[in-house]
RNA sequence: GCAGAGAUGGCGGAGUGGUCGAACGCGCACGACUCGAAAUCGUGUUACGUAGGAAUACGUACGGGGGUUCGAAUCCCUCUCUCUGCGCCA
C-alpha cells in the first residue's frame, strides 16, 4: 500500500512502477485512486465544517438552556437537527468513498527497486550467487516419497485415512531429523542475535485481513468452526499481527525475530497438491525470520535475511542458489525479494526453499505499524521484512536427495549430529 | 464455563449528559537559578486527518462496533480484553 500522498505528487512514477510489473490492466486504479481521493476531501471539508456547526450549535443550546431562554433554545435545536441530517449523509457517503478508495489502494502494487530485473512473470526470474557445486550424483537419485519409505520414515496410507490428501505421519529417525531440522535452524538465528518466539498458531479475524487480501484468505486459511479464529499459514501472520496499530520507540528497533510454527494451508487452486509425497501439502513446519526496521536500514536487513539462510543450508551441505524475483513476479506488496533454491540431484535443477522479502512501508502503512522517529520527533513507518530460515518437510527433499549414499542410506552432516543423538547416518530399514 | 468489578494520555489517576482533549500527580523537553549538579521555579508536552509556506484553524479519537440525544468519557446494547472468586483442565 503506497502513501497516498506519494500517489497525489508522483503519478507517472506509480504508473511507470505498474508498466515495469507488466500489469496494464491496473493503470486506471492511478486516476481512480486520484479522482477518489479528490472526493474524499471534498466531502471531509464539508463533513468537518457541518461538524463544527454541530458543536458550535450544541454549545449554544446549553448556555440557553441554563439561561431558561427555551424558545431560543428550541429553535436552535431544530437548526442542529437539519444540520445533523446532513451530516449523516456525508459521513455515510464519505464512509463509501472511504471503502472504495481503500480497495482500489490496495490493489496498487508497492514501488519496487530500481534494480529489479524486468520480466512478465516467474520464467523470467534471474539466478543471482550460486553456493556449493551443484553435483549429479553416481546413481540414479529416487523420488523423495521412495528414499523415506525406504528408511521407513514415513507413513502417508494411514494419513490419508486419518486425515485426508496432503498430511503425513514422519515416523522413527526422519521424524527425529525433522525436528532437528528445526532445532539446528532454531540455534543458528539465536546465535545470529535474533529473538526466538513461538506465537499463536490461531489468531482472529480482523488480523486475518490486515494480513492478506480476501482472495488469499479464501485460498489458504482453515477457519475453526464456532470461533472467530483462523489456523496461520505461516507465524509471519501472528508475528506481523503482534505489531499492528502500535508505535515502537525507535530504540525498539530493529526486531529482528524468529519463529516457529506449524503452517497449515488448504492450497486451494494449488496445481502442485497432486504432487506425490511431502513438496506441497496441508500442514507442515517453519522456521522463519522477521525484521522491523528503520527504513534507512531495510536494504542491508534485506541482505543479510536471505544470506543467513544460505549459510544455514551451506552449513548442511546442501548446494543452494539464489534466485531473484523478477518484476513481473513480485507480490503486490514487495519491494524486492528473492527465493533460496536447493539443489535437486534427482531433477538436475534448483527448486524453492524459502522466500526472502522486503516489504519496505507497504505492509506497516497498511497495519499501522510506526516508529517514533527521535530526530524529527514524528512517528513514521517502519519498514518490515520476512523470510524462510528452513520449511523442513520441504527441505528434507533437498536434504534426502543431496545426503543419499549409494546403499541407500542417507549421511547426517556434522552440525545436525548432535540433534540425532550423534548419529552419522540414517540407515535403510525395508 | 459461571458470578462480580473494571478498560481514560508515556505512566498513575480524576471525571457519571453541555464550557472536557480531558483536573491533579509522575515522567519527558526547554528555560531560569548554579562554577557544575541536585532541589526549586517557569514554560511546554497525545495521535490521526483536512486546509495552510508557517504560525495556526477546524474535525475525529476516552478498549472495538452500534444506539439514544440538539449534545456522550458519562446513558443503553454488543463484542474483546483485564482483575477477583468459583468451577474445569494438560
Amino acid at each position: 500500500m503506497l502513501d497516498i500522498n506519494f500517489i497525489r505528487e508522483n503519478p507517472d512514477a506509480v504508473r511507470e512502477n505498474i508498466k515495469r510489473k507488466f500489469r496494464q490492466d491496473k493503470l486506471p486504479l492511478v486516476d481512480e485512486v486520484i479522482e477518489l481521493d479528490k472526493k474524499r476531501r471534498e466531502l471531509q471539508k464539508e463533513g468537518d465544517s457541518r461538524r463544527a456547526d454541530r458543536n458550535r450549535l450544541a454549545k449554544l443550546i446549553g448556555t440557553l438552556m441554563r439561561e431558561g431562554k427555551k424558545d431560543e433554545a428550541e429553535e436552535a435545536k431544530a437548526q442542529s437537527k437539519a444540520n445533523n441530517d446532513r451530516v449523516a449523509e456525508i459521513e455515510r457517503e464519505c464512509a463509501e468513498v472511504e471503502i472504495s478508495l481503500k480497495k482500489a489502494m490496495t490493489a496498487i502494487p508497492n514501488m519496487i527497486a530500481p534494480d529489479v530485473p524486468d520480466g512478465r512473470d516467474d520464467s523470467q526470474n534471474v539466478q543471482g550467487e550460486v553456493f556449493l557445486e551443484a553435483k549429479a550424483k553416481p546413481f540414479e537419485v529416487p523420488y523423495h516419497v521412495d528414499i523415506l519409505e525406504k528408511l521407513g520414515g514415513i507413513d502417508l496410507d494411514s494419513a490419508r485415512r486419518t486425515s485426508g490428501n496432503g498430511f503425513y505421519f514422519l515416523t522413527g529417525d526422519i521424524a527425529r531429523l525433522h525436528s532437528a531440522i528445526l532445532t539446528y535452524a532454531r540455534d543458528f538465528m539465536i546465535d545470529k542475535g535474533f529473538t526466538y518466539c513461538i506465537p499463536p498458531f490461531m489468531i482472529r479475524s480482523d488480523v486475518v485481513s490486515g494480513v492478506m487480501s480476501f482472495d488469499e484468505m479464501e485460498g489458504m486459511m482453515y477457519k475453526i468452526e464456532g470461533e472467530d479464529l483462523y489456523l496461520i499459514g505461516t507465524s509471519e501472520h501472528s508475528m506481523i499481527g503482534r505489531f499492528m496499530g502500535q508505535t515502537l520507540p525507535e530504540s525498539a528497533l530493529p526486531q529482528t525475530l524468529t519463529s516457529y510454527s506449524p503452517c497449515f494451508r488448504k492450497e486451494k487452486g494449488a496445481h502442485g497438491l497432486e504432487e506425490r509425497g511431502i513438496y506441497r501439502i496441508h500442514q507442515f513446519e517453519k522456521q522463519e525470520m522477521i525484521v522491523i526496521c528503520k527504513p534507512e536500514e531495510s536494504d542491508m536487513w534485506y541482505e543479510k535475511m536471505w544470506r543467513y539462510t544460505v549459510e544455514m543450508f551451506v552449513s548442511l551441505e546442501i548446494p543452494v542458489r539464489q534466485l531473484i524475483c523478477c518484476s513481473g513476479d513480485l507480490a503486490d506488496l514487495k519491494y524486492r525479494s528473492c527465493d533460496v533454491e536447493a539443489w535437486s540431484p534427482r531433477q538436475g535443477k534448483y527448486f524453492e526453499v524459502g522466500s526472502c522479502s522486503n516489504l519496505t512501508d507497504a505492509q506497516a502503512r497498511r497495519l499501522g505499524i510506526r516508529y517514533k522517529n527521535e530526530k524529527t520527533g514524528k512517528n513514521e513507518f517502519a519498514h518490515t521484512l520476512n523470510n524462510t530460515v528452513v520449511a523442513p518437510p520441504r527441505m528434507l527433499i533437498a536434504f534426502l536427495e543431496n545426503h543419499l549414499q549409494a546403499d541407500g542410506s542417507v549421511h547426517i552432516p556434522k552440525v545436525l549430529q548432535k540433534y540425532m543423538g550423534g548419529k552419522d547416518k540414517i540407515e535403510v530399514k525395508v
